[in-house]
DNA sequence: CGATAATATAATAATAATGTGATAAATCTA
DNA sequence: TAGATTTATCACATTATTATTATATTATCG
């Protein structure tokens, strides 16, 4: 979902592993191309790179060049290495579409900083809300739920009820606070509603549905094992 | 057209003349404060501030504070001066919403350079904003919407709730805060007019239609599938 | 093991939310 | 200002959801 494919272009294997280690400890999917032309191929097979980092000293086809190619077919966002601090190749590299510039040696955390910084910008880190347990996630940003990735219908209440229970992992909940914390206060029916909504969510979840354990005589409990 | 208002920030006057000189040549407008409190009231008379150029190092109150103030009611992009090139500025700078950092001494050119990167990434130098979700395509800068090629013409409001779906792409997005974004703050009418909206929107669309989805108890959501 | 109490299930009734078309109000335009 | 267009409101039809009820099943404890 939140996996942002990160372009990692630079003749030196050493560097690429440097930089691809760190981005994939973000959380961030990341793909290797030690040349220009490479690069290229890596954009025309996956059209879903969202960021590329690029190298510009490299054999054959530099940086610039690359980034003038890519440039013709789109518009993805383009960080530029270069061992240099010249002016020129800063002005050059804006000229053409560049987003960032990073000199050589960087560290780290300001690379991904810089990363952060650009994505945001793009909107391309949008900050999900999601819940997973076990093989199950709730995304409260879009509404879905998914058991195994497959996604699943629920209604708006057995989506909130699930919502309580899952961010109540691991708490024995009485109906009572049930009530009080999901429906209206306003609500005086029966309790036991709460029982059909459960039987509901719980078949409409398969394999998930035993996370919502009963607890006799007491309620619920939301548990992975 | 292309007038864009850049707001400079500095307490030395030469300063200010030397930036000010070189971008008014760049055809900006440019508007000038020489300190942080001074920023916020040019911000508050002239809501048409495109860019924001901050120097860190001021009496009273610094690049930093000033820049925190300006977040807490606008979005408009900040470039931050600053004399050291240390690295925990830096990150705390990317932190506060910073697009761009730039060490003094600089020269004008990388200033102008980068001031054109950010405009044209934020689209405030006039390219076509366009929004492209499967067959359909909205055109925000000539406000022209077509379903697989064909024009679709849409109402204003209709026009600017679709923009609002198009952007919030994948979010389930409430009545309220449809409201809250679509329409002006001083609408308190009743939240069912969306309805009517999406309604006519859904028909004029044809097959596109099926993008705006209803949750139930909940509102829409903009989706592709 | 059987009585009892609590929960699960399924069907049904009640409720609430959305879709739709007509109409009224507001806004724009000539 | 009249006419046209857009936007908001309303009333009703439709549909999905939620609550209720009745019954079956299961767990607990003497």
């Amino acid at each position: 979902m939140n996996e942002l494919k990160i372009l990692v272009v630079d003749d030196e294997a050493r560097m690429r592993k440097i930089v691809g280690d760190f981005l994939a400890a973000k959380d961030y999917s990341v793909v290797e191309a030690s040349n220009g032309e490479e690069a290229l191929d890596r954009m025309y097979e996956d059209k879903n790179i969202d960021l590329v980092i690029l190298d510009v000293m490299m054999p054959k086809m530099d940086g610039w060049e690359t980034c003038r190619e890519i440039r013709k077919f789109s518009k993805v966002p383009i960080i530029m290495l270069t061992a240099k601090g010249d002016e020129t190749d800063e002005l050059l590299g804006y000229d053409l579409g560049i987003d960032e510039y990073i000199t050589k040696p960087f560290s780290p955390k300001i690379l991904v900083a810089r990363i952060d910084a650009i994505l945001r910008r793009t909107n391309k880190l949008n900050e999900e809300d999601v819940i997973e347990v076990g093989k199950l996630s709730i995304n409260k940003t879009s509404h879905v739920v998914t058991v195994d990735g497959q996604e699943v219908e629920l209604s708006f209440k057995e989506f909130e009820l699930l919502c309580y229970f899952a961010e109540n992992k691991g708490i024995a909940l009485s109906r009572e606070k049930i009530l009080n914390s999901v429906w209206n206060y306003d609500y005086f029916g029966d309790a036991r509603t709460i029982d059909t909504h459960v039987k509901k969510i719980r078949s409409k979840l398969g394999d998930c549905g035993e996370y919502i354990k009963t607890i006799w005589g007491m309620g619920y409990k939301f548990e992975v094992d």
